[in-house]
RNA sequence: GCGAGAGUGGCGGAACUGGCAGACGCGCAGGACUUAGGAUCCUGUGGGGCAACCCGUCCGGGUUCGACUCCCGGCUUUCGCACCA
């Protein structure tokens, strides 16, 4: 793979013989000098102007790192060095995400403990990362299962518990009888286990959550004032799924004993109303048209509300249901329910309504239980249809009949709809008639406006060993005590059997001699929590760590983190967009209200890069197409490497990786070499060069701030092709500012050629080239002359010629001139671009 | 199903606010230097046609002097979410 270059240069000076160019020794060379010089390391207690540049830190794989690690890395560095160009003290501080069931699953099946597996990862991922030539500073590396780091991620929790954010409740969560764990919902993909792909139960345990819910407005009011990709706002606001309506109250009837027989058509006035089902809705317009009602199976009303009759039955069904849950229940939509024997009343309309319950009401959304519309929603019509359910009209096209039947739901709720069939609100416009509706059964004590969100709480309990271990005691005296500050860390043991088993319950509770504590209130013997923490903690505050890594008695320094949050630009991939961004933006805006940080959204901007796919496909070790980057580094070298991913096309869309392309950059920047070593500095750089040059500058200057890596690097090329056209030797001040348009892609080269150019300091130290505007602009313009629309050549004049002087030079050209034929109807003149004779 | 993107040469991809479509690179072809070249350098390269020209940015309409770009309808595809009431 690898090549060598021709020694001899064209057109060197006299007695100077430019060795090639090769990689290998050039970047050691500079990873040895940047280390030694601690060029990377800036000034965090006395920076002047602090960028803080930070990416998504990996989790160490024990398959190393990935492409898709070191394009995002690559991407971040650029950036990150361009803004040290631009005279920034630039802070990129790296990590290594290792706690978590990944890590753990990984150890069982290689037999190895994960406190000898991590350390082993983290020490091989470094070892690659470096070779990478990231701007990265290497003093202060977090690694999240150091008990240097969890003991304030515990902290964390602490606050959260301390400010009633952090509570435990009997759960039906989902369960990976592979992975033997609890899963969160956004773990569970289709019914199955995101990880191993076994298929997930049920299980009701005691979880510890945070009320995530309680910020949904403000998580989702924030969102405005963020400069972040598109495509992740949008997610994070789907995945808060605010949506307004009313929450509607409908007495039930205490079961009658003929409730089932088919004569019942019992009157508002009949029962006493003891129980209510509340029920939230986005269509309180069409209240007059529900004809039944639906809880969900484990709604907590079911049992009351169902008749004697009906109880085996309900029963049964609420079994199945419970069994399937998150398998067939998400995945299965065959509607499926069961009559309660009760009625529940209609405040509009004073009807009976069956109550029924069935699991397309989920108990995790709105209130466990709807009004079911079958004429205006396809779920309750699916479900109406089936079980013999009467459907009611109650909106209608504004030119259609009240009268026309369904034959399926009419669901246009945005401008079509009327409402027909609702007495005095007949007529109706659907988006009047939710506020109208909603009002109106307010006035009956019946329903009130609310706001309903789709983000749930989050929960942190993982009955497994590879985590924090929660920093809370119980004891029989005292109930459940927070373990105090200053007992932090709750370190966690190691065990040899780590391995969980089937009981539900983490490996950290067989082993006494760690869970039996005294209790830090009454000094009786107490015991541990056992549950360790998500991961998703882990991440959610490591960004204000980096800056005080080092510093043992607080989690960050307040004066440090002024100095350097909120996050000036944060790079990441955007699987993360929700979770990890979410948490990490709740979890701040929590210590921002606790007085700890004084901004409540910590990434002023973030971007998602794109993903490297190969042959059209992700890469997987079972598709055979991953690309490990050591070959690469040793057969390309790193600056090659680095410049051709950024070249695979835009960063924010990622690109497909083939072979193919790299040996273009490499010559690229084996050119650059011979240029470079082999300029002359006799008389003037030739003009025509130097105003690309210009152009050149002011083009990668505009680029890098775009993540538009793979035009500045066209860019750069085309730049080259013009110095080294036809053969021509470069002037030094023709290729030494393309060295530092270069660096922050190629940084190695970059440096070893800045050196021989005879300077001193670091090639990142010498800012960022200015472009001179005068050179910027063309000494000459190509003009497309169209006729009728259709080009039909092109003239050249001076820059600023007016319409009359480009027609006359188009006039002039027998090619063009030929088209115009007879008097111009019209001329349409853009300055240096375009003129289009309209006949 | 809903939401957000994307469809441009043989390939990866360019194209500012509606103004010469195909920058840059790969590949390919020809040439130079060479004992040789898979190294390096130069030239060419959307399709058709001898040419003048014609046709070309997923498809069908539209707006405009002019559309890859804007509007309407459809197809394909990637990524989220998914019985969310």
């Amino acid at each position: 793979m690898t090549e060598s270059l021709p020694v001899d240069t064209p057109g060197a000076p006299e007695g100077f013989e430019p060795a090639g160019y090769e990689p290998g020794a050039v970047e050691r060379k500079w990873r040895e000098r940047w280390a030694a010089r601690a060029a990377n390391q800036p000034d965090i207690a006395g920076a002047k102007r602090p960028f803080y540049a930070l990416m998504m830190f990996p989790y160490p794989s024990a398959e190393g790192l990935h492409v898709g690690n070191l394009f995002a890395f690559t991407g971040n560095d650029i950036y990150a060095r361009f803004q040290r160009l631009q005279g920034f003290d630039v802070f990129q501080p790296i990590g290594f995400d290792a706690f978590g069931i990944h890590s753990e699953n990984h150890a069982l099946k290689a037999g190895l403990h994960p406190m000898e597996l991590i350390p082993a990862n983290i020490a091989n991922f470094t070892r690659q990362l470096e070779r990478a030539g990231l701007m990265v500073d290497w003093s202060r590396v977090i690694d999240t299962t150091h008990p240097s780091y969890y003991k304030w991620t515990q902290w964390v929790f602490l606050k959260l518990l301390e400010r009633g954010l952090a509570f435990k409740k009997k759960a039906a969560v989902n369960w990976c009888p592979n992975d033997k764990t609890v899963l969160a919902n956004e773990q569970v993909e289709n019914g199955r286990c995101e990880r191993c792909g076994a298929l997930v139960e049920q299980r009701l345990l005691e979880q510890w959550f945070f009320r995530i819910t309680d910020y949904s407005e403000r998580l989702l009011d924030g969102i405005d004032g963020l400069d972040w990709s598109h495509t992740t706002t949008t997610a994070q606001r789907s995945w808060i799924g605010r949506s307004e309506g009313a929450e509607i109250r409908f007495k039930v009837l205490n079961p009658l004993e003929d409730a089932g027989s088919a004569a019942v058509h019992v009157t508002a006035e009949v029962g006493s109303g003891a129980h209510e089902i509340k029920v939230f809705t986005t269509r309180p317009d069409t209240i007059f048209g529900a004809t039944y009602v639906v809880v969900a199976p484990e709604h907590p009303l079911l049992d009351a509300i169902t008749s004697y009759e009906q109880r085996a039955a309900v029963a049964e069904y609420r079994t199945v249901a419970a069994r399937q849950d998150l398998i067939a229940r998400k995945t299965n939509k065959e509607k499926s329910g069961v009559f309660t024997g009760s009625y529940a009343v209609n405040p509009a309309t004073g009807d009976m309504m069956p109550v029924w319950t069935s699991d397309y009401v989920l108990m995790d959304y709105g209130t466990g239980a709807i009004m079911a519309v079958p004429g205006h929603d396809e779920r309750d019509f699916e479900f109406a249809t089936k079980f013999g359910l009467p459907i009611e009209r109650v909106v209608v096209a504004r030119d259609g009949s009240a009268r026309a039947p369904l034959s399926e739901a009419y669901v246009d709720d945005a401008d079509g709809g009327v409402l027909c069939n609702s007495e005095q609100f007949n007529g109706t416009p659907v988006g009047e008639a939710k506020r109208i509706l909603t009002d109106w059964l307010e006035s009956k004590h019946a329903a009130k406006g609310v706001v309903n969100y789709r983000l749930h709480d989050w929960c942190i309990s993982r009955q497994r060993y590879w985590g924090p271990p929660i920093p809370v005691i119980y004891c029989d005296a005292c109930g459940m005590v927070p373990v105090p500050e200053k007992d932090l860390p709750v370190l966690l043991p190691n065990i040899p059997d780590f391995k969980p088993d089937d009981s539900g319950v983490s490996p950290l509770a067989r082993h006494e001699e760690w869970y039996r504590v005294p209790c830090p209130k009454c000094g009786k013997s107490a015991r541990r929590e056992t549950d360790v923490s998500d991961t998703f903690l882990d991440s959610g505050w490591y960004f204000l760590r980096y800056p005080s890594v080092g510093l043992d008695d607080v989690p960050f320094d307040p004066a440090l983190t002024k100095k350097w949050l909120p996050v000036n630009s944060y790079i990441g991939g955007n699987e993360h967009a929700v979770l990890h961004l979410m948490y990490s933006r709740f979890l701040t805006m929590v210590l921002h209200e606790a007085g700890y940080v004084d901004f409540d959204e910590p990434f002023t901007k973030f971007r998602a890069h794109g993903m490297i796919i190969r042959d059209g496909a992700k890469m997987s070790k079972s598709k055979g197409n991953v690309v490990n980057p050591d070959d690469y580094f040793d057969g390309w070298g790193a600056d090659t490497f680095r410049t051709y991913l950024m070249f695979l096309g835009p960063f924010e869309e990622g690109g497909d990786f083939r072979d193919g392309g790299i040996s273009g950059v490499r010559s690229f920047l084996g050119r650059l070499w011979i240029s470079a070593r082999g300029s002359h500095t006799n008389g003037e750089p030739e003009l025509d060069v130097m105003r690309k040059l210009h152009q050149t500058i002011r083009k990668v200057g505009e680029d890098i701030p775009k993540l538009s890596y793979n035009t500045a690097i066209a860019a750069m090329m085309e730049y080259l092709n013009t110095v080294r056209r036809g053969e021509r030797t470069a002037h030094r001040a023709e290729v030494e500012p393309l060295v530092q348009l270069v660096a922050p892609f190629a940084p190695h080269i970059a440096e070893e050629l800045w050196e021989s150019f005879g300077h001193v300091k670091s090639v990142f130290d010498s800012g960022w080239p200015a472009f001179d505007s005068a050179l910027v602009t063309q000494s000459t313009a190509t003009i497309a002359v169209q006729v009728g629309g259709k080009t039909r050549g092109t003239v050249t004049v001076s820059p600023d010629a007016v319409e009359a002087d480009v027609f006359a030079a188009a006039m002039a050209d027998p090619a063009i001139a030929k088209f115009i034929t007879g008097t111009p109807k019209k001329v349409i003149f853009v300055p240096k671009r375009l003129l289009n004779v309209v006949l």
